[in-house]
DNA sequence: CCGTGTGAAATCGTTCACAGCC
DNA sequence: GGCTGTGAACGATTTCACACGG
């Protein structure tokens, strides 16, 4: 592999704490916008202050993968992208599947902003007769009960599961044993699925719960 | 203050790290399956299980706020579920505002979840005049610019901004102008907002990332 | 002088292990 | 015997503070 000007740490996956990964995709969010406004480096406490992070932070974070800022100068913002997108694997496309087509399901698949960060739909299931066989934002819908076949045909890497929570747990064991080795989970229940498996759940409600609890016991109260 | 059999602590809420709160969430979550499939009880290491943390973890969490469980039995499903209700805030309803009516604004009107727990959508806004004035899922759709005064006249407390990225920051600070204390924002971008308002973020592009990190680093690939 | 990279210190959160109670 | 509540030990993460480079 053809090395940049600055070399990329690979460092053992384990050693990276999850938080530095969840604010790499901020930083990244915030990089590609300055880059848009023609900026054309960031220092780690102009990057800190937009994303309410101290500089030390951002300097910790971004030195666990290999030197890239310069003293004095910064970061250069378009090279910061390129080396955060290889680093959450985005540089690459991936295959994605929808499984559920609800309310919910419906509007992730209409969502621009996966496309734009290498996450491709290629497929969605349903296991209501009615919904299958349609074609939703380009991406073909079909029944639940194709969905082994499918995935595996299609290689499909990564899942958003968007079913009823009653049916979350084994429609999520189906698309691992057809080879999806990724899920990102909407149903309100805790998944159990084999420690091999990327997972990551997104409740909506419990996001509404945290407001209320922070509001409900400020010290300041309105 | 009109004790239930176990005292209620109210811990400076400053005193309750952020990770604890939400776990309250899952436990909930949790604790009113188990209610409903006739549960009485629970131990810590059982309700630790179920969800993957140790009882340990499970304990101290809800020492935080009073002694509930009963040694040699564990803790009453029920009570639990109220206790955390009253803890979460969500003993009560909250009204709630929804800001844009895109894919995702009409999935969200549409999530049954919310109503369950407490939160219920009063109003909806759309700067499209065209989408402005429906009904969707018996909430009223109305121009953006009517934002301020019907938060204000229909005393709203949160908002849920699904509004495009760009718009989100000026739509944030007139619902809070206006009276909202507490905001889930979907867009994707970082809001920069006053002290006193609770915010979460919810970047659905941002939680695919998350995935394609831990599959992209896989200790263990296929 | 400004700004990075990094050990050392401080802070925060989790797990251990056990006394006490049912 | 089973299980809670909790101080103490541990581990992880964040902040500090400073040496070094443009």
């Amino acid at each position: 592999m053809s090395a940049g000007k600055h070399k990329l740490l690979q460092p053992d996956p384990a050693d990276v704490p999850k938080a530095v990964v969840s604010r790499l995709s901020l930083y990244l969010r915030e990089l590609q916008r300055l880059s848009q406004h023609g900026k054309n480096t960031v220092s780690s406490s102009q990057l800190g202050r937009l994303l309410g992070f101290t500089d030390a932070q951002v300097r910790k974070d971004l030195a666990c993968f290999g030197h890239f800022g310069q003293p004095g100068i910064g970061y250069r913002c378009d090279e910061l992208v390129g080396v955060i997108r290889r680093i959450l694997g985005t540089d690459r496309t991936w295959t994605v599947a929808l499984l559920g087509v609800g309310n919910l399901g419906r509007a992730l698949l209409g969502y621009k902003g996966f496309a734009a960060k290498g996450f491709q739909f290629v497929a969605a299931f349903d296991s209501d007769p009615r919904k299958a066989d349609g074609v939703i934002d380009g991406v073909r819908v079909h029944p639940m009960d194709q969905l082994s076949e499918l995935v595996h045909r299609q290689r499909i890497q990564l899942a958003m599961l968007s079913v009823p929570a009653a049916a979350a747990q084994s429609v999520a064991e189906l698309a691992i044993a057809a080879g999806v080795v990724g899920i990102v989970n909407f149903a309100p229940v805790t998944l159990s699925l084999p420690e091999h498996v990327s997972l990551v759940g997104v409740d909506l409600a419990t996001e509404l719960e945290q407001i209320a609890f922070s509001v409900a016991n400020r010290t300041n109260p309105r």
